[in-house]
DNA sequence: GTGAAAGCGCTAACAT
DNA sequence: ATGTTAGCGCTTTCAC
């Protein structure tokens, strides 16, 4: 915008055109203090601030008390189907409360730290991080700058920042309880790096839920990442070097996405000869043949959950857990054979 | 990031750690005026502001230069495929200039002017905009406040305001003459809808091309929106009301999906019996049974193009082509059948 | 090449 | 209930 055409009109402005002092203008249009103001003043400074077309400057008044009525927001990879619902949840909590949402693609992690120091530096009130490995130290360096930090779909192992996440375990065990309420007994897994915590804990949950079960886990592999290609290889050497089992549970659709590949070049058909479940839901994920069953997590209620916790935390009522899990829910379709 | 206990340290702080006043800190640390400062100062000035973790208080330098080094963009849905890219884009351009980015979602569109406004009094530099409807009277908004502005993915017919786009009649004429020259002669659209420029254009794009080749439009439907039960109703439409073309252009990937679940139905094999084509190729339609041939858009393109723009408008360097038109590819997969 | 001083627009004591 | 005043942290003339 502009500076030099628009929006000159100042505060001053609207006290000449009322009749009264700055001070006068700046509490009438304050919401918090408008009930110091007499009916009629406060009249008479409405339509003047309505006639000049008055706004306040954002600069002046963050410059004065230090709030800027904006948080940041730090993703890894915006492109991920995962990360629009979670940011909308955000930029929703936020429009709510009238604040405004800066967002910063992390491509590459080592440039975390510099983009929080902008951030700092443009006295944002608050950050959203959905970035952070473990034992991160950009957490350390947001503590010691005293910043109020969120972290959203990744939980701070050092329990130093509050978090919102989804469980888990439990995704993991609605999918083997499926399969085994539809017979399934040879069930094997699909494994996320076991370098990151989602990884491990995904694995977790399927060997629990199954333990639960008075089952064993047949077979597992590990992924080098959550992607379609990690997940065809994988699958490949869950093949190769197992029995078939009966069902395979994936650490993620994509990586699911990739087992299909593999299948349908080895001619096993979903589900008749396997069963595959994925995790996510992403979208169009019911629209692959044969439409996959996956577990589909509250993204944007995750997104949502974690802003309203940094507004709490930015408003001093920080009593809140600090880390809020999610539940995550079974979407049954046509990968899972049926009983 | 509470003001109280975090980076209290001032320009003033600066000056006295290194014995010089403000205004020559003020300059040292201001990369164009940097050449003004002794060599000794300048680095007596940068040890004391890095020991001291000097950050400049963006606020503070907004309120006096009037300029924030902030950019917004308003988007109408980041959960539909084709902004994150886009987003991506402008981010990236942003960041390589230092800028942030306010990422306004406008659900509905009574609401993109209240946000504009909120921009504004934030004193945004300037705006991305991906909603702008035709005649759109935020656009008269824009100009009126005279801040700067540019269209992405939309193009203002008023011509006021700079726009970047995807050219539709050219990615109509790329899927048609593919299909002409795989040897399908019956061909059909499924068009967007009508009120919208897009929809327009695809289809006129459609019939030029099919005109060129010496064809004629086997027959159309209009879809009501561009979603895949709007392009289901439509295929039963178009298959119910005419003679089976030997393919159809669909006007967007969702469609195209809406007519696979129709032809499944109806049990006409895709693209043994017929050809389908989309347009977006947005992520997984290389994934569903058949893989779909369709468009690809360069949206990551479309958003950095756009914010440089925007950029040398901010900088006065408005000497840019007012509409730039990006060029889209086919991508060839499986849904239409080989010569 | 550096210092002095004013002021961007607003808010919040403090005074009345 | 309203006015007075000071000042947030920075940039930018204007002097020297």
């Amino acid at each position: 915008m502009n500076p030099h055409q628009s929006s000159a009109v100042t505060i001053r402005d609207v006290a000449q055109a009322a009749g009264v002092h700055v001070s006068t203008v700046s509490r009438a249009l304050n919401p918090d203090k408008r009930g110091l103001i007499s009916t009629e003043v406060l009249r008479a400074v409405e339509e003047a601030a309505q006639r000049l077309g008055y706004r306040p400057n954002r600069a002046a008044s963050a410059l004065r008390t230090g709030r800027t009525q904006t948080i940041g927001v730090l993703l890894p990879d915006i492109t991920n189907p995962v990360f629009p619902p979670i940011l909308q949840g955000i930029e929703a909590s936020a429009a709510a409360r009238g604040y405004f949402v800066f967002v910063a693609n992390v491509a590459d992690h080592v440039l975390a730290q510099p983009i929080v120091e902008r951030m700092l530096a443009q006295r944002v009130d608050g950050l959203v991080m959905a970035i952070a490995t473990r034992d991160d130290p950009l957490v350390d360096f947001i503590s010691k700058a005293g910043m109020h930090a969120v972290l959203v779909n990744r939980a701070d192992e050092s329990g130093r920042l509050p978090a919102v996440v989804s469980d888990d375990r439990l995704a993991m065990k609605l999918a083997v309880d499926h399969l085994v309420a539809t017979g399934h007994r040879r069930i094997g897994h699909l494994a996320g790096p076991q370098s990151v915590p989602t990884g491990v804990a995904r694995r977790q949950g399927v060997e629990q839920a199954l333990r639960d079960r008075g089952l064993e886990m047949a077979c597992v592999a590990e992924c080098e990442g959550y992607t379609r290609e990690a997940g065809a290889a994988a699958m490949r050497k869950l093949l190769d070097e197992n029995e078939r089992p009966d069902a395979v549970v994936c650490c993620n659709d994509l990586v699911a996405l990739g087992a299909y590949d593999v299948l349908r070049e080895r001619r096993i058909e979903v589900p008749r000869d396997i069963s595959i479940t994925g995790h996510n839901d992403m979208p169009l994920v019911d629209m692959v043949n044969p439409p996959l069953t996956t577990i589909r997590l509250p993204h944007r209620e995750l997104g949502w959950r974690a802003a309203e916790m940094l507004f709490d935390e930015i408003d001093g009522k920080a009593l809140s857990a600090s880390t809020v899990v999610l539940r995550p829910e079974l979407v049954v379709r046509e990968s899972t054979r049926r009983p």
